[in-house]
DNA sequence: CTGTGATGTATTTTT
DNA sequence: TACATCACAG
């Protein structure tokens, strides 16, 4: 079944009946998977169910969560340890630097990023069918991919890609395995189907292999992942790959005035092949979209807060109903520095996540220390803090040594011929002491919580976070909260398994504490997807910044930007802000900007100009009054 | 090995 | 801007 619904039509809601029918029905939980793309919208769901029959032992996952849980199971199938660990970006851009450097390449012109990506895509087209053609970039990327999959076998790690590209592997390769998960889950919901690239295509296609008991739902339009794979083709074809398919489209609207989804719909009109549908609502027209031009990016700011600050007084409306939407996370800033002053409390999505924070991802290193001799990786981003007397070189002389012996990392430091200096002899035999005192902790099962705690103390670094007094307490109450986040993990899991937990956070790109705050909330216009507030701003509306301006080469590009803007309008309930300056710090120096041409776009007798007293000269609506300078 | 300061360079979106 | 890398001195 293939549910194409509009934003605002009850996509989640028919998932989560659909889960509830079936329980109803006397289907098992167990035979049941639901998949999303993010952990927010699983966890939502999950509740949502939870709410109406109180069943909570079916599996919700994103489709990486899936991977993971497949791999741990069945990586022999595939050559793998089933221990594991995963990867980030940060650190698999790590080992691309060191493979390219080893490869005798410099990074100049950008070439470490594009050789992370195709790798990435290369891993997410599935099998590497990139052609040989022989241009340089061709040979340097064969000679690096070789490389970093010879890397992160040694160092017994999977990056993000791998958990799909390798599960489906998995499958492709041993029958058992295949027939194994067919069997587990009888009944497959995806949600947000038109962001499924071809790893997750070919995941969904073998899981229904024996019944093809699939129910899909998503909008074409509101596809905003191409950039990192996601195939719009796989929810367009949806009807050939399974033939006997039903159909149902949603296009009434149960969130916004009809003014939003008409300015949204005009907006769409504009891309060459949307889906023929146009949402309509009952709510009634509502407010005019809000239209403020700004001269500069910290009016722009000052402007939304407040008047974010106005609105809700005025309708009453709680903080979290109102958002701040940003193209780049550059811009959130400005955002955050306008809040602190107006003193109006907001919570920041995205941006750097919390186990990205150095303080965060220092003790998770060391963490994964505590279960793995090969994370090469970590090893490096501890053993030398604090300062251990193991500098670079003598990292590289480990590095190289390990390699040619093909040995772990760690047991390669254990047997101590490796003639570093003496101090650096003595600190990696502290280091190694550290190591092992957690290692005892964790084989006697002490808490998670008593575990971390050792770990930001014996390691020494609480000491070296008091050197710098200006950022002691944040990172202190990083840290406090991670303590607390493993505590109430544990309990909630009944659980005190450190690998579990560590591949849970990993996988995990926030830690929704800040869930239920009553706060105004910040983010990029993909991290909206899904959500929805009473008042949006949608903020830095110009040319070469929404669209970007590296979107701005090809249509299809273009036109993904169109869909994200509609993404972002279609979030309002009732009052949508369209913000934007027309002059702006870039790059270190001042920019002339041009209105977004999404701005034209809106048919202009929906607009409303907030400050036609307070900017006189700038922008008026439409080609017809647009003022000459 | 470690710390400092100069110099260069690249700036979308994320599981 | 702001981050990474490099050269150099201690």
């Amino acid at each position: 079944m293939l549910v194409l619904a509009g934003p605002g039509s009850g996509k989640t809601r028919v998932i989560t009946h659909r889960v509830v029918h079936l329980l109803r029905r006397g289907i098992s939980p167990s035979k049941i998977l639901a998949l999303t793309f993010t952990n927010k919208a699983a966890n939502e769901m999950r509740c949502r169910i939870g709410e109406i029959c109180n069943e909570r032992s079916m599996l919700i996952s994103t489709f990486h969560s899936l991977g993971a849980q497949i791999l741990r199971e069945s990586s022999s199938a595939v050559g793998y340890r089933h221990d594991f660990t995963i990867y980030d970006e940060s650190d698999s851009t790590k080992i691309v630097k060191n493979c390219l450097k080893e490869a005798g390449y410099e990074d100049r012109g950008g070439l470490l990023k594009s050789l992370r990506i195709a790798i990435s895509n290369a891993k997410n087209g599935l099998a590497s069918q990139r052609q040989n053609t022989h241009t340089r970039f061709d040979s340097i990327f064969q000679s690096v991919f070789n490389r970093y999959q010879d890397r992160l076998k040694e160092y017994n790690a999977l990056d993000f890609d791998d958990l799909l590209y390798l599960s489906v592997e998995a499958m492709k390769r041993s029958e058992k395995v295949l027939r194994f998960y067919q069997n587990r889950w009888k009944f497959v919901l995806i949600d947000e189907y038109q962001d499924t690239n071809a790893s997750q295509y070919s995941m969904t296609h073998l899981l229904v292999g024996g019944h093809n008991n699939l129910f899909v739902v998503g909008d074409p339009d509101q596809s905003i992942y191409s950039w990192r794979g996601a195939n719009i083709a796989n929810i367009l074809d949806f009807e050939k790959d399974y033939s006997y398919a039903k159909r149902v489209t949603l296009d009434q609207n149960y969130r916004s005035s009809s003014t939003i989804l008409q300015a949204a719909n005009a907006l769409i009109r504009h891309n060459r092949a949307h889906h023929k549908k146009s949402l309509w609502s009952n709510l009634g027209k509502g407010e005019k979209i809000h239209l403020f031009i700004a001269e500069d990016e910290r009016q722009e700011a000052l402007f939304v807060v407040e008047e974010a600050l106005r609105q809700v007084e005025k309708k009453e409306l709680p903080l979290k109903e109102c958002v701040i939407f940003y193209r780049t996370n550059s811009q959130s800033r400005l955002f955050e520095d306008a809040c602190l002053k107006s003193q109006l409390p907001y919570v920041m999505f995205g941006g750097i996540s919390f186990y990205q924070r150095q303080e965060v991802k220092y003790i998770l290193a060391l963490l994964r220390m505590v279960i793995s001799e090969s994370d090469f990786i970590s090893f490096a981003h501890t053993v030398n803090f604090p300062r251990r007397g193991i500098g670079n070189s003598s990292i590289e002389k480990l590095k190289t040594r390990a390699n040619a012996l093909s040995m772990p990392i760690l047991t390669l430091c254990r047997e101590g011929c490796c003639k570093l200096t003496r101090r650096g002899e003595k600190g990696l035999k502290d280091y190694l002491n550290l190591i092992d005192a957690l290692r005892g902790m964790a084989e006697e099962r002490s808490p998670l919580k008593e575990i971390i705690q050792r770990a930001i103390t014996l390691s020494g670094y609480e000491q070296v976070l008091k050197e710098d007094p200006e950022s002691y307490e944040d990172r202190k109450e990083n840290l406090r909260e991670l303590v607390n986040k493993a505590a109430e993990w544990s309990k909630e899991r009944d659980s005190s398994s450190l690998s579990l937990f560590l591949e849970e956070l990993y996988l995990k790109s926030t830690l929704d504490s800040t869930s239920r705050q009553d706060a105004i909330r910040l983010m990029t216009l993909h991290n909206g997807k899904g959500l929805e507030f009473s008042l949006v701003f949608i903020v830095g509306m110009e040319e070469d910044l929404f669209p970007h301006i590296n979107a701005k080469n090809s249509v299809d590009t273009l036109e993904e930007e169109r869909r994200l803007c509609y993404v972002g309008m279609t979030r309002a309930k009732c009052s949508l802000y369209l913000t934007t300056a027309t002059s702006r710090f870039m790059w270190g120096e001042s920019k002339v900007m041009l209105p977004s041409r999404f701005l034209e776009e809106v048919p202009a007798d929906l607009l409303t100009l907030v400050n036609k007293e307070r900017c006189p000269r700038t922008y008026g609506r439409g080609r017809r009054d647009h003022k000459k300078a």
